[in-house]
DNA sequence: TATTGTTATACTCTATAACTATA
DNA sequence: TATAGTTATAGAGTATAACAATA
């Protein structure tokens, strides 16, 4: 009898929990949501996204993320400006909001290293090329 | 400039959640929820937990899993046997639960041999051995 | 007619606390 | 006093649909 294979999701619904915790707490240590700072990571990479690319590029909701902007615009993280598009409004973090996206990541990178520390680096380095391609794929699928 | 790091979560939240709706489908196939089915899983595998030990291996809740396991006894799934500890039910899966539970599997099995087909199987390997090992960890640590 | 942003609504999930019965 | 199970409740998170403005 084999030994009895277990269900991927066993396994990576506490990383994925464990991660999301570390996100939330290094983000609220900053005073913003994990989404807050998740929005403004993808639009410091890719400035002049709108706010539906930037919800899809997140997996996150397209009415969720309206509230979010309004709060990271009423503090100065970020701006809506408008386009050609007069209906779409292209992103841009802010320098202040720039300053604290590498702060918030900054210590979500300390954070996993100490999660992953249990593992060589070469292990490492496989674990993440391959959540990587996976996620990639996935993407494409969709 | 190193090429920027991107949070792990970016990987592994797309992963969690193709996992999560693959299981969901899965049990809801064959008449249960992704949460019932993780429920018969674990009790296949340890016969005679009781609800809470079953709840913090899953880490699930408590209170929650209570209707769970009232669904799963009254379609003859499971069963609540008393135990000389008159306060905890050790829990026992019925012939018909242990069944059901090895289709669903199957099928969650063949979905998430799909989702990794893009992997060598030396990558598939190395990426579910890590997996596994930081989910053994985290056990641990909590 | 389709798309972007927005708003409203309902539904699910989750966390917390209290209660009981046993220990 | 502490623990296992249970129940109730409130809050957060989520999905869905509708609407106005623009293309």
């Amino acid at each position: 009898m084999p030994p009895s294979r277990r269900d991927l999701l066993a396994s990576v619904h506490p990383l994925a929990k464990e991660l999301r915790r570390i996100e939330d707490q290094a983000a609220a240590d900053y005073g913003v949501t994990m989404w807050q700072y998740a929005i403004l990571s993808v639009v410091s990479d890719s400035p002049g996204l709108n706010q539906g690319q930037v919800a899809r590029n997140l997996q996150y909701s397209a009415n969720r993320i309206v509230a979010d902007l309004d709060e990271l615009q009423e503090r100065g993280l970020l701006v809506r400006e408008p386009g050609q598009d007069r209906r779409a409004n292209q992103l841009h973090v802010t320098e202040a909001g720039a300053a604290l996206q590498r702060k918030v990541q900054h210590d979500v990178h300390d954070r996993e290293d100490d999660l992953l520390a249990g593992l060589s680096p070469t292990r490492q380095r496989q674990l993440r090329a391959a959540l990587q391609q996976l996620a990639q794929q996935m993407r494409a699928d969709s």
